[in-house]
DNA sequence: GTTTGACCTTACCATGATGGTAAGCTTTAA
DNA sequence: TTAAAGCTTACCATCATGGTAAGGTCAAAC
């Protein structure tokens, strides 16, 4: 006999938005919601801790079909841990080539930048950088 | 009197595509191409060139509306060098911003991998960690 | 000289995750 | 009773790119 509570206070409380809320009922990362006579979408304190669940491995950066798996097994008694721990180590290995990526990058635009004489002339040792392909 | 090459021969020597090339053009990253008779889009060795930088740029990880102030300044020669090496060193912080977020995500998701037992129980210190928002 | 295939053109739709808006119904509070 | 706030669906926008369709053009092979 838990509390129901509509899509805004769900909102609130999860930190998402409505919005957000009805695109991952409409993508299957949360079951559908009951719906009040007037079809407004009601939340009981089970499901709100599922969305919790969600806005917390969204801050972790996982993708939406990443989490739509992960709900599933948070939902599902029978799941076995190793199930859930492949999951997060398949996006760790994407958070780690993210990271490679993004510090080559740095470390390319910082030489060319060091080299830069960051005056009123017009040559420009970024430029030149980019310019031999 | 340079010669003169179709959009498919620019896409093969600059490495992007000419679905990209169109669009950079639609979008003001690179001059209107002149045109053949038929309508074709033709490019001469300059504007190869400006299309390589662009193809650096996006390696480094610019943005188009970036690229386009990149495009801007190469295609001046009145430019200052400090101008463009404040569009890199703002790419700098965001690059910087990037790795810092996925470090902080890699942090707390390999905490809660490492207290996964990875095994057929149901019981998971992910699923845990995601739990209690 | 015609056909074939590779190339070009524009226009449209899709992706992933989210925001915005509009038009209309419901609930709540004054 | 009315006004405000909240809900509903449906549509469009973003960013950068890919895909496809329908049609025009060019070069080479027959």
């Amino acid at each position: 006999m838990s509390k129901l509570v509509t899509i805004g206070e769900a909102a609130d409380i999860t930190g998402l938005s409505a919005k957000m809320i009805r695109h991952y009922e409409v993508n299957g990362l949360v079951p559908k919601a009951v719906r009040s006579e007037a079809q407004y979408r009601l939340y009981n304190s089970q499901q709100l801790k599922l969305l919790g669940v969600i806005k917390q491995a969204k801050r972790l950066g996982f993708s939406l079909s990443q989490i739509r798996a992960l709900s599933n097994l948070w939902q599902n008694p029978n799941r076995a841990s190793s199930e859930v721990k492949s999951l997060a180590e398949e996006h760790l290995q994407e958070i780690d080539a993210k990271i490679s990526e993004l510090k080559q990058m740095k470390k390319s635009l910082q030489e060319m930048a060091d080299n830069c004489n960051d005056d009123e002339h017009s040559h420009c040792s970024i430029l030149d950088g980019l310019d031999h392909v």
